[in-house]
DNA sequence: CATGAATGAGGTTTCATTCAT
DNA sequence: TATGAATGAAACCTCATTCAT
């Protein structure tokens, strides 16, 4: 039997064993969820202890996707924050950032593939709500940074965030075949030069 | 026994039915694909007809799709086949047209957000390839054209009208609830909005 | 594979075959509902194809119960069809039918001993309330022939019909232990003495 | 944590507020018995607690039909223990007695319907053996006094007692629905006159 | 061509119970 | 005594697809 978690801090570690198991799985595999009866065995725990820590399997890998989620959202934030340079430096900053993050979670593209047929049905109801909610609530902030830094009119960045992720999101899963090795074309390049477009036709502004 | 489809003619209304009544019945459905049961009973066929039509029930939906992004070309090719007026006007002919065709086809969308994870495991590994690859094909055409009635650079108006159908499927991820109607927000609108910016800054060139 | 049953003819006997093995399966077993998986293995059949015959496992032991019943429905008919001899020998060719049958099917008894818990929730709520529906309705045609046979006043075939077999249902759960084989005690001598008495006072009537 | 129960006293209270937790989970529940979880909950207890109660679920529920069933035979004793008055006069009392506990333990018989499939799986086999000689014991020695109360051949006390539990149970088990208050139909007058015909005939003797 | 009976893999979740703290 | 984290067995049913008729 594992050890068992009663301080606070051991059980944090536990759960995030739990996550980076299932991340690791997912990658590793061939684009489904991995089973739940995987992950707790990769885990070396028993499958009901799985669900202890998550509701749900649904819940475990939205938990990977706030957490990708929430990691483009700090790379904006990490520009914002300092707000120094050019407008134009600081997009570039930010479309770097963004980039970046991409090409080390290259889980979260993948999660985020499988669309909503996949992970939806695999929560409860109420779960899925409060998780779109959480992801607004935690975009707006940044958001309102961003129009701070850039001077841009109340709204107009949020808009920008939203449409950048979307561009991300939607050039994934427009790629021929998901793993991008195959072509030549680098996913992260093209990305980036797609996002860059974007910014400057969104700035240029009417 | 339904009638039997012997002259080509029938085949091909067949076919279609099958398609439509798919297409009905995942517009009504709570977002997951109809079983092929369900299909082929809302046909009045037996489920072994429907295998007589499509090798399998994910080739239905991918020719849904198919279909779908075939609109889109054509709302592409309907401005640059006569390529009239100044470059913005026949840009935003274009976007008027791509925003106009998701009106018409609400399926499509919501197809495509299903995401990787729900059709392709319906699919042969072999029919998916040739699927991606068709849909490439059918895309450079257009592109080409686009080149020229835009007189861009060669493999301009390719990534362009990659990473527009990228926005717009990401953004149709994005949305908070899969159906848009309890915001104050018009998705359509929204994508236009999104277009004109990516296209301008796209256009404004490097 | 399973050779198909096209003919009513064969689906019949397909049916009755999952009947009769799950009664046998049940009567071998230590007293739990055995799976759908070995009921299925053990008729040579794929566990798809039960459920093909039959909605829901509860559904399978409903009808083994209603087949019971029906046959204690039989023994009174039986008795009340041709309706000769005295009221006491009329009374006693029924209670020794009841007897009977119940001696030749020992499933329905410990089927029943079940009890709501087990069977009912591996039902779906409508057919469940069919199920007791029909029980009804089969039980109140016999009941009526009984009235006539007994010259009993309308109604009261029914309520002794209904209290017999409680006696019967309520004594075999009574049993110390659920065979009876251990001790000196023969279960279906003491359901006729039990029977012989109740439809005295019965009948002695106020 | 809860305060510790060294005291003898203390030790029953916890027992008895189990118990009584227990019997109104179940009552207001669906018909399933509320799994441990959720009775430690609604006790404010954890869940190993009450294990220390008792030894297992099952003996739980056990212990509440036991105290159902002993209140049964206190209704009996109350009336035999004075025995005076006609026969007739006795009978109806304890008729009447057993008729009114019913009325006030609505979970016995709710517990009882559930049947030998849910209670017994969750009992060690021995705990059962001993429950039921327990039953069995309590049952006797209140058969006694019954004989003699009644001036009755000895063990025929018994068996009227045992063939009167039986009537009971299993007129609870026929209720088209487990609740009786959606017919114009009384269970327990229905029970008492049953329980009428039947002490009729069993003393009307052979 | 049309039918529909047969197949069988596949995975989530619950919950009684134990035992280290 | 009290706690609550860990265990792990257990079984339902769906549904895409095939192929004998």
């Amino acid at each position: 039997m594992a050890k068992k978690a009663f301080a606070r801090e051991d059980k944090d570690d536990r759960r995030r064993l739990i996550l980076a198991t299932a991340a690791r799985l997912f990658l590793e595999g061939d684009g489904t969820l991995p089973s739940a009866a995987r992950i707790a065995a990769a885990c070396d725990l028993a499958k009901g202890t799985v669900y202890i820590y998550f509701t749900t399997k649904g819940a475990i890998f939205a938990a990977l996707q706030a957490d990708g989620w929430r990691g483009l959202r700090d790379a904006v934030d990490r520009v914002t924050a300092t707000a120094t340079g050019t407008r134009d430096a600081m997009v570039a900053a930010i479309i770097a950032g963004l980039a970046d993050h991409l090409r080390h979670h290259p889980e979260l593209l993948r999660l985020d593939a499988l669309g909503h047929g996949v992970i939806e049905p695999n929560m409860a109801a109420g779960e899925l709500a409060a998780f779109k909610a959480g992801q607004m609530t935690m975009l707006t902030a940044s958001a309102d940074r961003l129009d701070q830094a850039l001077a841009l009119p109340p709204g107009k960045g949020l808009k920008m965030l939203l449409r950048s992720y979307a561009l991300i999101r939607g050039m994934w899963q427009s790629l021929p075949s998901s793993d991008a090795t195959d072509t030549g074309f680098d996913f992260h390049v093209e990305v980036a030069e797609a996002l860059h477009e974007y910014w400057r036709g969104a700035l240029a502004g009417r």
